[in-house]
DNA sequence: GCGAGGATTAACT
DNA sequence: GTTAATCCTCGCT
């Protein structure tokens, strides 16, 4: 199966974080693949974004965000984790779609190892969670997912699941903009069996 | 150079 | 429901 290309990711960042609900972001280890289904995004623009990163102008931090579509921002946040987001809109346009659950669909043993502490349903069920349980760290921020070269991280297309829009997480300005988007819980579960959002 | 705060999580009471 | 953990980035001096 082919992978999301830059076109898909060259867009509107809400029109992006309401696609990429059912996608398949996938993972190589060594030794093999780990998948899992996207179930939860938010949406982060520029300017008329007061909680994105990018509101304020480039810095040396969120750069990856004025660049190409398609590219991994990835940053360290409370001292103690990460988060992924995807690169949308066009080159010098700042958004990204931070990435925040999925569903584990493939090589589970990658995922367990990952989260050793953590039960199955929240292995990924929240946005530091699921870059633990990929393995994320700073050395990806800038990695381009569509790049046809590389193989570490990908996104493939999925089946569109149903999806609700509702104000986002954890921010503190821009909270009335409805850009967070999550699979309903009934087609997720059809998946992988029943998960759960803090 | 310094200080504040953060797109969070897990372990408490 | 409350809070500690923990460190990078930014903005200001």
């Amino acid at each position: 199966m082919e992978r999301l290309d830059r076109d898909f990711f060259r867009r509107n960042t809400v029109e992006v974080a309401k696609s990429l609900i059912g996608c398949v972001l996938a993972r190589r280890f060594e030794g093999g693949i780990a998948a899992a289904v996207i179930t939860e995004t938010e949406a982060y623009r520029g300017e008329d974004d007061p909680a994105s990163h990018a509101h304020r102008g480039p810095t040396p931090r969120n750069r990856i965000m004025f660049g190409e579509a398609g590219g991994l921002y990835v940053y360290f946040s409370y001292g103690m984790h990460h988060c992924m987001n995807v690169v949308t809109e066009e080159e010098g346009q700042p958004g990204a779609v931070l990435l925040r659950a999925a569903v584990p669909v493939q090589g589970h043993g990658y995922f367990r190892a990952n989260r050793p502490r953590a039960p199955e349903k929240q292995w990924m069920n929240g946005p530091g969670k699921l870059t633990a349980a990929f393995a994320i760290n700073l050395a990806f921020n800038g990695l381009d997912l569509a790049g046809p070269k590389q193989e570490e991280l990908i996104i493939l297309p999925g089946a569109p699941l149903p999806w609700t829009a509702t104000p986002r997480i954890g921010i503190s300005k821009g909270v009335e903009l409805p850009w967070r988007f999550l699979a309903d819980p009934g087609a997720a579960s059809g998946l992988a069996g029943s998960w759960e959002t803090q």
